[in-house]
DNA sequence: CGCTCTAGCTGAATCGATTCAGGGGGAAGC
DNA sequence: GCTTCCCCCTGAATCGATTCAGCTAGAGCG
C-alpha cells in the first residue's frame, strides 16, 4: 500500500497504458468512444502510478476549477457567534467535499479587501463560484456581485439584492414564536425587544416577527420598548439602562441574540432586578453557554450547518446552469424553552 | 467606479496597452527588462480593463499554485472547541492574504477521507502546502506526507513525525502552572488529572506538565490520581464518579480541557460537593463559558490565532524552500485566574 | 470485389500566463 | 563609417489536460 509519490501526468499514465494521451483522457473520462478494454488498461495505469490529475492544467481547458469559495466579512463575527460559523463552515464543506469540490476560504477586514477578494475569486476564476455570509443589508460589492451573472449564494436573507440567492435562517419567523411564547405562555404584554443593528437583514427580520407576534395579540408595538443594540454584551446591558432611562414599564424583554441577553441580565440584576423573577428574558441563536447559565437561558435556535449545506446545493444549481426554484430558502427556527422566560426547570 | 466585471485575458491588456503580450507579463511582473513607459502603460490598460490573471494559467507555467490547505480531522472537533478553531483559521486565513494566498479548507471525516484530500492537494497541486491540524499522535497519513518532501505544518507537537515543522501550544507549561498554581497559591497536594485522549500529543503533555508540577514540590505521581477522558462533558463527570469509586483523597482537580471540567463540577455537586469550597478547579482552553458559570473557572489560555498564523508563516518558509530554524515553535499558553480554583472573586 | 460505414484511436490545437532565445535599433567606441 | 553593446521588445515554446477533426482498419452490404 506504500503509494509512491509523485508528481506524474497523464502522459505517463498513457505511455504506461501503451495508449495515446487523447485516449488516456478519455478513458478516465469515460467516454463512450473508447473500447472498454482502453479504459480498463488506462485505470489500471494511473491507479499503478498514483496519477491525480494536475488542478490548473484541467481548469484552464474546461474552464471549471472545482472549487467554491466561501467569503465572512469580518464584521458579520457578532452575527455568527462563533460555534455557528464553525457550524457553517461544516455544512457547507461537507457538501463540497461530496462533490469534489474544494472550498476556498477568504475572510475580509475592509471593504476593499472584501472587493478584491471577490475579484480574485471571479475573474481570476479561483472559485466557480462564492458563497457570501454578509451582513449588510446593501452590500455594494454583493450587489455588483449579484448582477454579474457571476453564481453567487448569499447567506441571510438579502431582499435588497434583485434575484439573488440567498439561504437564511427564518428569523422573522424565530422573532415571532419568541415573543408569542412570552405572550402566550407567560401572559405578558408589556414586552421590549434589544433588536441587533437595524443595518442587519437579520436584525430587522427579528424585529418584523417581534412586532407580527404582538400585533396577532391586538397589541400596537410601542417605540419605546425597542432599542437597538449591536450584538455585544454590552449593548445589551446599555440597553436595560435606556429602557430605565425611558420610565417605560416593561414584563419581559426578547434580544435579538443571546450575548446581549445575557448583557441584559447583568444590567437588571445590577438595578436589583431577577430573571425570570421580575423580568423575563429570552435570546437567539442558542449558543452553548446558554444551556449553562443561571438561569439557563430560553433562547431560538437553527441549524446552521444545514444552511452552510443548503446553500452549497443551491450554488452548485446555479454553477450547474440551473437557475433554482425560489431565490430565498428559508430553514426552520424553534424556540429552546430553559427557565429565563419562566418556565419551570425541567426535571433533569 | 462602476468597473465592468468581466473576463479579460493578459492579450486584452498587452493589446490595448499597444505591446506584446510578453511585454505585458513581464511589465506586471516588474521585469527589470522592462522600461518605466511601457510598465507604466500596462499598468494603465490593467487596470482600466480590471485585469486579474486567470489562476489556472499562471499555476500551469510558475507551478505554483498560490494556495494553502488547511486540513481538519474531524475528530479534532474536541480537541479544538469551537472558538478555538475558529481563532486557529482567522489566524491562518489572515496571514495567507497578507501573501495574496487562497486557504483551502477541508475537513476529513474519515482516515481515507484524509488519505484522499492530502493525495488531491499535492498530486494535483490544488495548494502549495497544507497545515495540518491533526489530534493523533502516530497518523499513518501524516508520517507518509512529511516524508514525501511536500511543504507541510502541524498543529500540535508531533515528535513522532520526523523532522516535521509543528507549532503549537505549549501544553506542557500549560499543565504544569495550572497544577502549580493549585500546589503554591492553594496549598493542596492531592490533585487529581483528568487527561484527554492519551492518543493526543496534547493530552500526553499537559499531563507530563502536571505531573512535572507535581516532582517539583516533591509529590510523587499517583496513578490512582490520574483518568484517562475524551474531552467530553460527560467523560468529566464519569471522571469524578471514578475517583470516588477509587476511593482516592483528592482535594483539588485538574482538568484538561474546560468542558471535563465542568462536567467534574457537576457530578461533585450531585455527590454534595462544591467548587471551590470542597475541591478546588481548574480546566484548560479558557473557552468563553469559563467566564459566566458561576463559580467562574480558572483555566489555562494561549493564543490560538497566533497558533494559525505561525502555522501560515512557517508553511511559507517550507515553501519558499527554506527550512525554518527550529522545526517545533511552541507558544505560550498562561494560567487565567478566576474563583474556581479557589482564589477570591476579583472585585468587578 | 469494391464501396460505405463505423468503432476506436490519434495528432494537433487550445486554454492563459510565463519564459527562453533572439531580433531591431540606437548609442558608444575605434 | 563600421563594429560592438546594450536596451527594449517580441515570436514561439511551454506547462497539463481536454477536445476537435481526421485517420485507419475491419465489418457489412450489394
Amino acid at each position: 500500500m506504500e503509494q509512491l509519490v509523485g508528481r506524474c501526468t497523464l502522459k505517463d499514465v498513457a505511455h504506461l497504458a501503451g495508449v495515446s494521451v487523447t485516449s488516456a483522457s478519455m478513458a478516465l473520462a469515460d467516454n463512450p468512444r473508447v473500447s472498454a478494454v482502453t479504459k480498463e488498461a488506462v485505470r489500471v495505469a494511473a491507479t499503478k502510478l498514483g496519477y491525480v490529475p494536475h488542478s490548473a492544467g484541467r481548469a484552464l481547458r474546461s474552464r471549471r476549477v472545482s472549487a467554491i469559495a466561501v467569503v465572512l466579512p469580518h464584521s458579520s463575527q457578532h452575527v455568527f457567534s462563533h460555534p455557528t460559523l464553525t457550524a457553517l463552515l461544516d455544512g457547507i464543506v461537507s457538501v463540497a467535499a461530496d462533490n469534489d469540490l474544494s472550498t476556498i476560504l477568504s475572510t475580509s477586514r475592509t471593504e476593499e479587501d472584501e472587493a478584491s477578494a471577490y475579484g480574485r475569486f471571479m475573474n481570476g476564476r479561483e472559485a466557480d463560484g462564492v458563497i457570501v455570509a454578509s451582513a449588510a443589508v446593501a452590500d455594494a460589492n454583493i450587489i455588483g456581485l449579484a448582477r454579474s451573472g457571476y453564481p453567487i449564494v448569499i447567506v441571510g436573507r438579502a431582499p435588497h439584492v434583485a434575484r439573488a440567492t440567498a439561504v437564511s435562517l427564518d428569523d422573522c419567523h424565530g422573532g415571532e414564536v419568541a415573543t408569542r411564547h412570552l405572550l402566550k405562555a407567560h401572559g405578558v404584554r408589556r414586552i421590549a425587544h434589544i433588536s441587533g443593528p437595524l443595518g442587519h437583514q437579520s436584525a430587522q427580520d427579528k424585529l418584523t416577527g417581534y412586532r407580527n407576534a404582538l400585533m396577532a395579540s391586538a397589541i400596537a408595538p410601542e417605540p419605546t420598548l425597542e432599542v437597538e443594540g449591536d450584538y455585544s454584551d454590552e449593548s445589551g446591558s446599555r440597553a436595560v439602562d435606556e429602557l430605565v432611562r425611558r420610565g417605560t414599564s416593561f414584563q419581559a424583554i426578547f434580544a435579538a441574540n443571546d450575548q446581549m441577553a445575557l448583557g441584559a441580565r447583568e444590567a437588571l440584576q445590577a438595578i436589583g432586578l431577577s430573571v425570570p423573577g421580575d423580568v423575563l428574558l429570552v435570546g437567539y441563536d442558542d449558543i452553548p453557554l446558554a444551556r449553562y447559565v443561571e438561569p439557563a437561558l430560553t433562547s431560538v435556535q437553527g441549524d446552521m450547518a444545514e444552511v452552510g449545506s443548503a446553500a452549497a446545493l443551491r450554488l452548485l444549481e446555479l454553477i450547474g446552469g440551473r437557475q433554482p426554484d425560489q431565490p430565498v430558502t428559508l430553514l426552520p427556527t424553534e424556540l429552546v424553552v430553559r427557565n429565563s422566560c419562566g418556565c419551570a426547570r425541567p426535571l433533569a
